[in-house]
DNA sequence: GCATTGTGTGCAAACGATTGTATTTTTGTA
DNA sequence: TACAAAAATACAATCGTTTGCACACAATGC
């Protein structure tokens, strides 16, 4: 395998590597006539540039880190996809890692990007995550930084998230359109953002159709399917609700088989609606109303926001991605 | 941003880099005095080796770069988690990139993995490729190169798929033995070795049970929902089917929902069997049966054949890892 | 006591590109 | 034709490691 190298170009042209390397990053102190030349002689050649080399040199690579809980999970999936979408044809390279939720891992992950030299690093936090100096490594090292979904203020760059208030918002009042007089709400860890915006939205719309916010409602850290399941138990022995906005598609599944295994009909006796409009959730019988979260644009958003902090460019402190809501058979009365 | 550097440790102590990179290379030419000096220091002085300046040195590096048709796939995904788990305690990362199918970036991908100068390249062939140069480009690096899932016998190294044989005769034979008497199958495309397998592992299980195949049940090329909404209809148009095994989750959906609108009633009058086990398939109602193909233990052992590889220890030819049929719902009638 | 082996370190040359500065060539102008 | 200004190219250092080789020194064998 022989390697063809700058300096074999420069050697064939007669001229020094410096001028090849000019040459082909299109540099204007190189004559139009010696630019084609080199271009034209190094693909003759079949070169092909050492990114490391010239990660070396320039300390830093064209190489973005992303760091996410889990791969396969069909938001996180749906984002890496956003991200590559931009970053790919920009002449950058992704390289994922996953945290499994776990601060040790997501502290790993941090330093061997670094280590790696990446030109920025993408990130969510695990749901673990409640120290923040693994990332102020990354600031010391002047690397871009941008954060999506699970952001935390406490840092700087760009922080993109979900409309989770309006998403929130629009599922419950949606539920007191179709009639449901006492929505619940399955939260889930109050430590995240997003579940207290989803929640604030929830409250908001119970009070812009003047209903009362009853605390014995409101449940937090269900957002498995067995939470779920096991909650809805509760919540219909105790409680008068007749509806539910959960904060999540699979509380919502295990919600609705709890109810089924109860013997209620849904929507007529119940009404659900979850969130993340995850994939199964249209195939469901009946099929689950849901908020869907714009996973892919999220990805572009947050490739486009990383590619100005590379550049120096001015990024947005925050942006928000709105959110659909999606009305299906889980909810759908009497609609008015 | 102070960066330190292996001579920053080598003055501090009064040595030379060489015996410095040594000492925490673990290289046995250093006593054992001073190469605990130098890792304490090191560790002291916060010192985080420059992986490009060693990759560029020794040629190589401990990235493996992943190739996947999709990363928001199930399969993939968990393929992906399944590579990690292995490979980073190995001290080894993983960079993944989407071919989308399309020969033209899984080209463009190899490229750049190969200009990244990676330690191996994990690849599943997208729909798409149907010409390899742009692989013998990796074998003449001399990079060592596992395939999975979809692979190609033409190339050198490693090869891991599932059973898809035993998965289709596997379900097909549950069909049989459910009663039902004319068993179709919705195949993929006959180019991919994974169909074609399957289909012969159906073929085998009509045989065995002394049943006659008929090619007019056998229907290729459908593997999504909308395929096999229509090709069920065709189906029980044109042929005296009672069931159908398809070879994959969504056609089987797409079966089922066809089903359903022609007023069928499943298990009862038709058994339906998918592939895959997508997490939907258990939720479906009725739920699906599906064969389960171990994501997580392929990806361990593509990881671990990677290792292998590049340690140059033999390595496996070809690798089939088991399946597992789910009896579900949606075939289960009287099982005998 | 001298040659031989073995340990532990130092020296210096790579790896392949980038880039500030020096040098040459070309161009423009009087 | 001369000479400054501009344009194009060459020189050489540098990024941070790794590693073959040389070298010093101690231990061993005869």
């Amino acid at each position: 395998m022989k390697k063809v190298t700058i300096s074999d170009i420069a050697n064939k042209l007669n001229m020094t590597p410096s001028t090849v390397s000019r040459a082909l990053a299109n540099n204007k102190r190189i004559s139009e006539s010696t630019r084609k030349k080199v271009q034209d002689t190094s693909k003759e050649m079949g070169y092909q540039p050492n990114v490391m080399a010239a990660s070396l040199r320039k300390g830093t690579s064209d190489t973005i880190g992303m760091i996410v809980p889990r791969i396969n999970r069909h938001f996180f999936s749906n984002v890496i996809s956003g991200v590559e979408e931009i970053l790919n044809p920009a002449g950058f390279n992704l390289v994922v890692i996953q945290s499994g939720e776990l601060l040790s891992r997501e502290v790993k992950a941090v330093e061997s990007l670094l280590q790696n030299r990446v030109g920025g690093i993408i990130l969510s936090l695990s749901l673990q995550t409640n120290t923040f100096e693994h990332l102020q490594d990354v600031v010391k090292h002047n690397t871009p930084l941008v954060q999506f979904d699970r952001v935390t203020k406490s840092l700087p760059g760009s922080k993109i998230t979900n409309d989770n208030y309006t998403g929130g918002y629009l599922a419950t009042r949606h539920l007191i359109k179709c009639g449901f007089k006492h929505v619940a709400h399955f939260s889930g860890s109050y430590k995240l953002r997003a579940y207290r915006e989803r929640k604030a939205g929830y409250i908001a719309a119970l009070e812009e159709a003047g209903m009362r916010v009853d605390e014995k409602l409101i449940v937090d850290d269900v957002i498995t399917r067995e939470a779920g399941y096991s909650q809805i138990h509760k919540l219909v022995m105790r409680t008068n609700a007749d509806a539910v906005f959960c904060a999540g598609d699979y509380s919502a599944l295990g919600a609705m088989e709890g109810l089924k295994s109860l013997g209620y009909h849904i929507p007529d006796q119940f009404g659900i609606v979850g969130f993340a409009n995850e994939p199964f959730s249209e195939l469901m019988d009946p099929s689950l109303s849901s908020v869907e979260q714009n996973a892919l644009e999220m990805g572009n958003k947050v490739a486009a926001a990383m590619i100005k902090a590379i550049q120096k460019e001015e990024v947005p402190e925050e942006e928000v991605i709105p959110v659909r809501f999606i009305g299906r058979s889980s909810s759908w009365k009497d609609y008015k």
